[in-house]
DNA sequence: GGATTTATAAACATCC
DNA sequence: CGGATGTTTATAAATC
């Protein structure tokens, strides 16, 4: 209405002519570089050394549990549908490139082929959907632990050359970050461990398993993986409840042919949904996968993933056999191309799902652990003890949310085929589905505090290859983008690549995007643009920023009533996850959340939650307490998680501890002599 | 159910 | 003219 007035309002009040925003450049380092350098110029060699031992052999379990479940899933892949087409190409050695396999083996049987599977099968749909869909999450979950190693061994690489480079020296803070990561990462493998063994819990709890007292189950082995097969091994029993369990398997003449069943039946059930989205929206891919068939018996006639220790590891099998060509033979035999074969494989493909949604959760918070130590080694003094907190609860908070595009619901098409490129890894499953155009979802930071830098750094490493949309506001990303730059200042275009370069999620529909910050630069107000030399360039007037969502928060009753009941809210299951904590400190997935695709993670979410409430009632000040984990990426849940923390209710503190970040701010609101604060704000 | 916030789309203006 | 950059409006969705 006021097209040619507007302008007035918001641009060039008063121009801050610091003419050479030259310094951008540094953004081009990766936030790692510049968090591990800054201020660690030097390493020592022998103790540094050590630690980078000990980190490689976290990393060595580490792709050991990743390789065999990984190999095991294709293993079995190859058994529903490898034997009908046996062309292979080895591809990499599965070292190198693990995640490539376990992105198409989630492709390999279509929907369709589950829902045949599940009709035929024992289990009721409701019980095998339940089942599936934990499992799902636990496939994501391998994926995010793939793709973490591979960080892991980068920043290996990294230190390594920082040893190199800066060599000589005494470097104290260097070795105790590395030796800090290597115990995180350890913890964190072993918490998975946990995690999959609450899961079993829950699933005998669900009376889905039962476990025979005589039933021996696999040997737990050190690392998480062990738990997979045994929870495995349970489902088969029930999933193969009627075929006399071990010996139905004389009937190899598959009734289903995996390779080419393809559209027919194609309408798509709830599961089928859930199960393979990919596949469910775009049909063809799951079809044309030949490429998975990577394992030739004479590969790893060695070490076969589903043989060890004489005994055929396919789950729920344990078949003993002396040599390798009797397992071979027994694995022929009895888990050739049949329905059970199939759905068993399924299954299998579930639990790493779902161990990979875990994985990425445990990943965040792993990095936001080395975070915390690195940040409180080197900058005691910032106090990002409440700006941190307050993001953290936003972050949690909205990350739920980030992934439920990524499961159910979202029956969007892919305005384009997805395009197999994702250099990132692992993703493909997890994002095929939000690379969807207009998806309009809300991140509710309805408390839209303002993300830290720590907030996006500790995440970013996932977001970075991960095409997972980030769940924060164009609004806070586009500041985060701005305070980042050496001038606090950035041209749009610089925004713009930092959108890409941060985050994968922004290197498709550009258009829409840019659209997007453009109108959100304009929009808020808390968004300066100021004359420069060679342009313009766009700052933050952080006190505006602030000011966006006042009343809200800051302390004021309705916050205080929200939480309440939010706490109404999740009532029952806080006793469920109480009680679980009390053991094993992770929550199950209880009865309510069963039929939730995510309830694994809601669990967690809920956990997390619990968790942070509880700490901050106990700790109030003491930096002991880093497990306040800011930010799960992956919560699919939709979880109306208020923050539970009791601190919400002092209020401002949250909205208030933010503006101390930069106080370079201040004379920002030179120019903001528009009349503006009186209309929204 | 209305208000608010955010995302998306699009029209339009301006500048280079 | 065309693209980049801004501004504005409209609409939908989510949330409060």
């Amino acid at each position: 209405m006021m097209q040619e007035s507007g302008t007035e309002t918001k641009s060039n009040g008063s121009a801050i002519q610091n003419g050479a925003s030259g310094g951008n450049h540094l953004l081009e380092c990766s936030l790692r570089e510049v968090r591990s350098n800054g201020e660690t110029p030097s390493v020592e060699i022998g103790a540094a050394d050590l630690a980078h031992l000990q980190q490689q052999q976290a990393l060595q379990v580490a792709r050991q549990l990743l390789l065999q479940q990984q190999q095991q899933q294709q293993q079995q892949q190859q058994q529903v549908s490898g034997l009908k087409s046996p062309k292979r190409n080895e591809k990499q050695p599965a070292l190198q490139v693990p995640v490539s396999v376990a992105m198409m083996t989630p492709q390999v049987i279509t929907p369709q082929q589950m829902q045949q599977i599940l009709q035929q099968q024992v289990l009721t749909p409701q019980q095998l959907q339940v089942l599936l869909q934990q499992q799902q999450a636990l496939m994501l979950q391998q994926q995010q632990l793939q793709e973490f190693y591979k960080k892991q061994q980068e920043q290996l690489q990294l230190q390594l050359l920082q040893q190199q480079h800066a060599g000589k020296q005494p470097k104290e803070p260097q070795q105790q970050q590395v030796a800090t990561q290597q115990l995180a990462f350890q913890q964190q493998l072993l918490q998975m461990q946990q995690l999959q063994q609450q899961h079993l819990l829950s699933l005998q709890r669900q009376g889905l398993l039962t476990i025979q007292p005589g039933q021996p189950t696999l040997p737990l082995q050190p690392l998480a993986q062990g738990m997979i097969p045994t929870e495995l091994q349970q489902l088969w029993k029930e999933v193969t409840g009627s075929h006399t369990a071990e010996e139905a398997a004389s009937n190899n003449h598959s009734s289903l042919d995996l390779s080419t069943t393809c559209v027919s039946s194609s309408a798509p059930s709830k599961t089928s949904l859930i199960i393979n989205p990919h596949a469910s929206t775009n049909g063809q891919l799951s079809v044309h996968t030949p490429k998975r068939e990577s394992l030739s018996h004479e590969e790893h006639s060695h070490s076969h993933p589903l043989y060890g220790h004489g005994v055929c590891k396919w789950p729920g099998c344990e078949a003993v056999c002396e040599d390798f060509q009797s397992f071979l033979k027994h694995l022929n035999s009895e888990h050739a191309l049949d329905d059970r074969s199939t759905a068993q494989c399924r299954v299998q493909m579930q639990v790493v799902q779902q161990l990979e949604l875990q994985l990425a959760k445990d990943k965040e918070r792993l990095q936001a652990m080395m975070t915390h130590l690195h940040v409180k080694s080197t900058e005691p003094k910032a106090a990002p003890q409440p700006l941190n907190l307050v993001s953290s609860v936003t972050l949690s908070k909205t990350a739920s949310e980030a992934s439920p595009q990524s499961l159910p619901h979202t029956p969007t098409t892919p305005t384009a085929p997805i395009t197999p490129v994702t250099q990132g890894p692992s993703v493909i499953t997890t994002t095929s589905m939000h690379n969807v155009g207009p998806i309009r979802r809300r991140y509710s930071d309805k408390y839209n505090v303002p993300i830290s830098s720590a907030d996006i750094a500790q995440n970013q490493e996932f977001y970075k290859n991960a095409e997972v949309r980030p769940p924060f506001t164009y609004a806070s990303l586009i500041r985060q983008a701005i305070l980042e730059s050496p001038e606090k200042q950035l041209t749009l275009n610089e925004i713009y690549n930092w959108f890409t370069r941060m985050f994968a999620y922004f290197r498709r529909n550009a258009a829409t995007w840019k659209n997007a910050v453009r109108h959100n630069l304009s929009l808020h107000k808390c968004f300066v643009r100021v004359e420069n030399v060679k342009g313009a360039v766009w700052t933050v007037d952080e006190l505006e920023f602030q000011k966006r969502r006042p009343q809200k928060i800051s302390g004021n009753p309705s916050l205080i009533k929200n939480i309440q009941t939010s706490h109404t809210y999740c009532t029952p299951l806080n006793a469920a996850l109480q009680a679980s904590m009390a053991e094993n400190s992770i929550p199950l997935y209880t009865t309510a959340s069963m039929g939730n695709p995510t309830l694994g993670n809601l669990a967690t979410v809920m956990r997390e939650e619990l968790n942070g409430a509880m700490e901050h009632t106990n700790s109030n000040g003491s930096d002991s307490s880093p497990g306040r984990s800011p930010m799960q990426a992956m919560h699919p849940v939709h979880v109306k998680e208020e923050p539970l923390d009791p601190d919400e209710n002092e209020g401002p503190l949250s909205l208030v501890t933010t503006a101390n970040h930069s106080p370079d701010f201040d004379h920002d609101r030179d120019y903001e002599d528009e009349p503006v604060n009186e209309d929204i704000e």
